[in-house]
DNA sequence: CACTTGACCTGTCCGC
DNA sequence: TGCGGACAGGTCAAGT
């Protein structure tokens, strides 16, 4: 779930909160979500949050950065002297708690802690101007949104769009997930998106036409704003950096809706399964 | 090469 | 009440 509008409100909290700090000691309770050498980043100062995709990169003053990837369950929280009576959602519980994997001490009586109740994120020391060495970031496909938020991603417009649908012969809806082909596109916008475009999540990609193309374009962006300015989707266990849930798994258009009526026709929306993800469709919207 | 399946993990939900 | 099994979704590795 955590996709590109979830990593990026966390790397808005990490620009208001985190960024400034400086780094006293790395608590690692669960070696193998922390990748290289702690001490390498211990007495640095955080100077900025970028995030590529749905990866997140803390650059230090020491020509080091911290790559880190949330993936499904990964929780950042920070706690400070200001924040720490700020109520945290149940999905974090306390910290730290029973998934807290690695705390990083901070500066001025800080922290920040690194939750994962499935383990499946990591955090790695790398040189800053390595970061795109890691296949992880080298590999990532333009973004939405890279004109105005981001890290100097190259930029997913409505022509470098059509150009990557025209000519793959990949389902659409796996094509749009792929990381490599556009970056930041998940499982719950990638349905939502092709649902408010009217589209068939298994057409063919070139079979669409030039105006199929733009809407869904269009949806992309629609959907992804909408979440962005709720501050993401917290179905599984994606808080903010304050330990607070986002708003906008109660604004879906299809993802998760099994069974309930399309909010267009009243056809009973549908699942399935494509391409191994889990797949929502009104048959008779989508085209 | 494209595509699928399994692995990584654990909480939650469903049926019996 | 409890137990087994399916399921959740991001990425990588291995298999077809």
């Amino acid at each position: 779930m955590p996709e590109l509008p979830e990593v990026e409100t966390v790397r808005k909290g990490l620009q208001k909160y985190v960024v400034g700090h400086k780094i006293q000691d790395v608590e690692i309770l669960h070696p193998k979500i922390f990748e290289g050498d702690k001490s390498l980043v211990i007495n640095s100062k955080i100077t900025g949050a970028r995030r590529v995709g749905k990866g997140l990169i803390l650059d230090l003053d020491n020509k080091y950065s911290l790559a880190i990837h949330i993936k499904l369950t990964g929780q950042l929280v920070f706690r400070d002297k200001k924040t720490q009576n700020e109520p945290l959602s149940p999905k974090v519980g306390s910290v730290p708690g029973k998934f807290t994997h690695i705390i990083f001490d901070l500066d001025k009586d800080a922290k920040l802690y690194y939750n994962d109740m499935r383990r499946f994120g990591w955090i790695r020391v790398i040189k800053t101007d390595g970061v795109f060495n890691l296949p992880f970031f080298k590999d990532m496909g333009p973004e939405p949104f890279s004109d105005k938020i981001g890290s100097g991603q190259a930029h997913l417009s409505l022509k470098v769009f059509k150009n990557i649908v025209s000519k793959a012969s990949t389902k659409i809806k796996p094509l749009i997930m792929d990381q490599k082909k556009i970056g930041g596109i998940g499982n719950i916008y990638a349905n939502d998106a092709l649902y408010k475009a009217g589209i068939d999540p298994g057409r063919p990609a070139k079979s669409l036409t030039p105006d199929e193309i733009k809407n869904l374009y269009n949806a992309v962006l629609s959907v992804m704003k909408l979440s962005l300015e709720n501050g993401g989707a917290s179905e599984l266990s994606f808080v903010n950096i304050l330990g607070q849930e986002g708003n906008y798994q109660n604004h879906t258009l299809i993802y998760g809706k099994t069974g309930q009526r399309c909010k267009k026709c009243g056809s009973i929306v549908k699942f399935f399964r494509l391409a191994g993800r889990g797949t929502y469709v009104c048959e008779s919207c989508q085209h």
